[in-house]
DNA sequence: CTGAAAGCGCTTACAG
DNA sequence: CTGAAAGCGCTTACAG
């Protein structure tokens, strides 16, 4: 029950050599094995419960079928609808997730990093933090293949890439502002230097400043560990000082904390201030006034990463692809 | 750049054995070894980049440092936020998290149990759907040590199992609807023989016959495919023949199907009807309305199921293990 | 048609 | 103080 069989056990069993135990089960050489004898081989391995020791076949073939993904935090709806779809399609190649959560935090990214490298992972699927740069030295010296995603760092060079089209999609949240009548619209982003952020940012500002007029699309970037305090003091400056008509919130940790504080301020949703969301979460659902989203094409941008990885094109550079955005609306109950 | 370095690389480096490396670099009979040549030894390790081959060492030790997850769906958050701790303690004790969603199919989960197995993980975590009893065979076979969560199968004898006092939380839940006023609730749960479930339903019916007296507290059971169709037939008919005046949801997926249906059918929560669910989900701080929820301690759960696994007592029975809920009051902000 | 042998990268009891 | 050797469970070129 403790010990498990092993070709060496089979072959005992069926008086014959380990080789050919192995070339039964496996199916190679199959043509010019006696019949009898391998049946007879295959009947021992299923009486005896056979399953391979991947370990061992790891290690002569290099091969772990094991892909490596490290989001920012698995707990959060983005990336474990990620991490799904990663799973399933991972799934279909034979392959097998081993996931980590480095909290947007480089020492533990760099950590799950060697961690994934000496297991020798097949693959790498990586959502990178802020100033982990150091670890695309590692990334790239161990000649793992790799692919990031919901990230770019266009100062490294051409790194495969999967991410939306953040400037674009900042765009046309503004453009949907201001068919929505918006004069002056805001958005609320993160202290981050990430790059796909600043792209959200700067699509949002120029292009609020093309249709809208000069500085009508302020950003204001807060720190996530002060979200809780300082989320507040920044809505009501927003729409009591600056007047602001629209409020863009660039991830849904955002929205979670805005749309709570603007039920429960009574502010009139759409009348007095439109809103429009990074990232879509199930909770909309429950928000009961208009909003749109921003619909990322995750499980595309999931599978076009496994694919890429695990099919024929590992070897040749992906670059940087971009998805687009979909701008979802939602009625609201009210 | 893609060969990796080896043990056998360092010695031919230094001049030496690759048994002296490999004692060296572990800090095995560090005592008896030239203090020179060990210097020696790591520098040239260190200059070389040496990552230990894990797959190599696990053929030997028999230990993969692999903590196998299946769990229903990882992008429903129940399951995201306990493979979140899951990861966190798992890491703590130099372990990583493989995982898998069986999404509820025996057939899935019997397969992922057995890629797990023959990657030889040293320890499972296990969401077993109903009607996957079989595999539990082969994970007694196994010889591996695990633990259920989330699921029991009383009818198989004392397994390790970490689950919520069922029964108990919706005996609580019943008495909170009845010091709210209620007189006669309903329950909406899951067409399914998991004993869980089953417990929610006992537990609600019977406290309800106990503390409102008979056929006050009826459960509904719907299949999971079939919410989106049904579930607003259901809840009208709860509402308008019934004359309930509190449901309960049984999950956290009946509950994003009922509370939308309640806000567009513009039920007067909780003038009409008062709302409890289980499981907390962030969503809830969007509705609009005062409700409660059944909020179980997956935390403290997950890091138990963890610490038994890998800590000192993975080779004695735990058995069942029952944490209590506790019931979480929200204002909503009507 | 089948087997002995080498080897994947490590560890460790044993011998010197 | 150090090394040769066996072995973890497999695969596979080679020899017969």
């Amino acid at each position: 029950m403790i010990k498990k069989t092993s070709l060496k056990d089979i072959a005992h069993e069926a008086g014959v050599s380990i080789a050919l135990v192995s070339y039964v089960l496996n199916g190679k050489n199959t043509k010019r094995i006696n019949v009898e004898t391998a049946e007879k081989i295959k009947q021992i391995a299923k009486a005896l419960n056979y399953q391979p020791n991947q370990i061992a076949k790891s290690l002569k073939s290099n091969k772990t079928y094991t892909l490596g993904l490290i989001v920012a935090d698995i707990s959060n709806f983005f990336y474990s609808y990620i991490a799904g779809h990663i799973e399933d399609e991972a799934n279909r190649f034979g392959y097998n997730v081993l996931f980590g959560s480095a909290y947007e935090d480089p020492k533990r990214f760099q950590k799950l990093l060697d961690v994934m490298l000496a297991r020798q992972v097949d693959a790498l699927i990586l959502a990178i933090p802020d100033g982990a740069e150091d670890s695309l030295n590692t990334i790239k010296d161990s000649g793992v293949p790799f692919v990031l995603i919901d990230r770019e760092f266009p100062e490294f060079g051409e790194l495969n890439s999967i991410v939306l089209d953040n400037y674009n999609a900042s765009a046309s949240v503004v453009r949907k502002f201001a068919s929505l009548g918006c004069r002056k619209v805001a958005a609320i982003g993160l202290e981050s230097n990430l790059f796909h952020l600043q792209e959200r940012s700067r699509g949002f500002t120029e292009i609020a400043e093309q249709i809208l007029g000069p500085s009508t699309g302020k950003v204001y970037n807060l720190s996530e560990g002060s979200l809780p305090d300082k989320i507040q003091p920044l809505i009501k400056q927003i729409l009591e000082e600056e007047q602001v008509d629209g409020i863009c919130c660039f991830t849904n940790k955002i929205a979670m904390a805005t749309l709570p504080l603007l039920l429960s301020l009574k502010v009139q949703v759409p009348k007095e201030i439109t809103i429009i969301c990074y990232d879509e979460v199930e909770a909309y659902k429950l928000f009961p006034y208009p909003m749109s989203f921003v619909r990322q094409p995750l499980e595309e941008m999931s599978k076009e990463a496994v694919r890429y990885l695990l099919g024929q094109d590992k070897h040749k550079v992906m670059g940087v692809r971009k998805f687009e955005a979909v701008l979802i609306d939602m009625q609201g109950y009210s």
